[in-house]
DNA sequence: CCGCCGACGGCAACCAATTGCCGCAGACCC
DNA sequence: GGGTCTGCGGCAATTGGTTGCCGTCGGCGG
């Protein structure tokens, strides 16, 4: 019991001189006996393993990290943690994270680019790296962190840093294209955030589908990316004499289908209504959800590749990517889901 | 041009030597300059202010963090980060942190003991506290972690670890007599993941109320805590002669509903579906769900905040805080909403 | 004009780990 | 048996920021 209660105290946590001294030997060999294996002797090594478990010893990662600067950590920083689009995504990334040897720390911005700064600039010191999922600062700002640290954004394009996006051109084409093949003639557009990159991608590619398709397009907004947001639109919806609607992203089109409903609208009866991201919920809502589906899972994987990619070449600094190519955005593709709030027009 | 990318450079970040020697002063000098107001000169502070901003100087928390440890950062362990429980709960007690000066790191512990212990023994040696949202990790493995820091558990009870619980009881009381006053007088309940403790508190709960009011009580299970989780449910529950089920969860309570449509079974006529915890989606899947609502925002903050006053008086270790009732049990009170996927007996 | 006091800034130690370099010792070869 | 090679472990420097202690310089009072 002594030992325990005297070693197990949260006082002070023992350190690689502790462990040293009980095992009589130096220092710098209870660090290499950790960080670099077959260096020191096997019997040594052993010895000094369990002495430092009977100490209780953890390496401290504030030692560890100043002689590098490495701390074996990446941050993704997403707009809105509660926002289902993030779920693949943070999963996916954070395992690629995890096979590499790093710890992803998950950093929410709340859909205010004063918390993503905020944010950044506490966690920006401690990690290696960082993935900006569809940030809401501006251009400079994340030049100014990609300046501080390897970067790479997802869902928009900045020049000289890396990126992943959808081809929000490709699915939304897809989708006007499979509402213009039900009948429909009027369309409109209800837009996310303006300082959404990924909200004007999808309203010019809205544009261009129905300008080349003869079809009427029209643009209301901008709403919050929740279903919140989706009830307003619904309201507003109620002036436009549209036949089927194309949202920002799923939560404004399932806001709006609930909004709808509540004001005797049926989906997809008297108005059809495509979403954005496929995202968890868009399949057991009602109707279920006619959905542009972005590849959530690899889209975090991607990041992270794009970003270890960084970090193992140190050499070649955000210029030296533009001209090898390392910036130029990874497009990745996006498909159609038809589920039940989509039909032929009335 | 010549500056900004020379200084701009993410080779090295510049270091209170680098402002030290532009503004021809000693490196303490600069630390006081930031961290020592009045100790400095005004004149000698704003020009070292002035040249450190030029100088696109942060100060690391890493050299920071070593004379006395301080990290400034919290950690908040959710057993699965895509289960929109947690949103709420990540939010205030993310909100809670900030407003205490402290970052809040959120990890995911992928429902699974093993990537939970993994995680923590990559993150606890970072941060000053941590909170352990419905843990998946045995007691002893949770008291080993309170042991090395700081530690609130969230919708368990750990012997001598300060925690915070819904009252269960309570609300699957209320559960339970809304299924009787409606007629019903078969009950299941679909249980959720054995290391659950919540699981294991409801399941008491279910039995003892439904034996006091005359009910006869089944029990399904244990299911995965998903929507997938929930189909397996549907599946076994047609094999019971039930007509009313409480669900260990809303995931679960979703996916069972989903399940039994498939299966032709229309909830609420054939039976009535009652959830737990009040997610995100628990009002827009169809039918909505009835479902005991945890005051989820309550949650984090509570937990942070108590988090807080553990790390306010160091003095106090664990044993001590048993005495002064700091380990007692916060409960915090559960109601039920009531929506479509109940009604009278058939 | 001298002495005292206080303000200010520099020197150097410190924290916890890593790492280059060196030296020692044992093994092996000739 | 001597020389060399290699494996292993220790010394000491290094990293970034903080802080105790001390020296210096200026102002001000006597």
């Amino acid at each position: 019991m002594g030992e325990t209660a005297e070693t197990g105290s949260s006082r002070t946590r023992p350190t690689i001189y502790d462990v040293a001294k009980a095992a009589g030997v130096a220092p710098s060999t209870v660090s290499r006996a950790f960080s670099r294996p077959g260096r020191v002797n096997a019997d040594t090594a052993d010895r000094i393993r369990r002495v430092a478990h009977e100490l209780g010893y953890r390496t401290s990662p504030i030692g560890r990290a100043m002689p590098d600067g490495r701390t074996a950590l990446l941050a993704i920083v997403v707009a809105d943690l509660t926002n289902p689009f993030f779920f693949e995504i943070i999963r996916s990334a954070e395992k690629t994270a995890i096979d590499a040897g790093y710890t992803l720390l998950v950093v929410d911005a709340h859909e205010s680019s004063g918390a993503e700064r905020r944010a950044l600039e506490r966690t920006l010191p401690l990690v290696e790296g960082v993935v900006l999922a569809t940030s809401r600062l501006s251009d400079a700002a994340i030049r100014a962190v990609a300046k501080q640290r390897p970067t790479v954004v997802m869902n928009r394009v900045v020049a000289d840093v890396p990126s992943v996006v959808t081809d929000n051109a490709q699915g939304m084409r897809r989708a006007v294209e499979h509402l213009a093949g039900l009948g429909h003639s009027r369309l409109t557009y209800l837009a996310g955030p303006e300082a959404s990159w990924a909200d004007g991608m999808r309203w010019r590619a809205f544009r261009e589908a129905t300008q080349e398709l003869g079809l009427r397009a029209r643009r209301l907004g901008p709403f919050a990316p929740t279903l919140a947001g989706g009830l307003s639109a619904a309201q507003a919806l109620t002036t436009h004499s549209a036949t089927a609607t194309v949202a920002y992203n799923d939560l404004v089109a399932i806001g709006t289908m609930r909004g709808l409903t509540r004001l005797g609208i049926e989906v997809p009866r008297d108005l059809s209504v495509v979403g954005f991201d496929n995202i968890f919920g868009s399949d057991f809502c009602t109707p279920p959800l006619t959905t542009v589906a972005s590849p959530l899972r690899h889209f975090g994987t991607f990041a992270v590749q794009r970003l270890l990619n960084q970090l193992r070449s140190p050499s070649a600094g955000p210029s030296v990517a533009t001209s090898s190519g390392l910036s130029a955005p990874a497009l990745l593709p996006a498909k159609l889901v038809e589920r039940g709030s989509t039909s032929r027009r009335p």
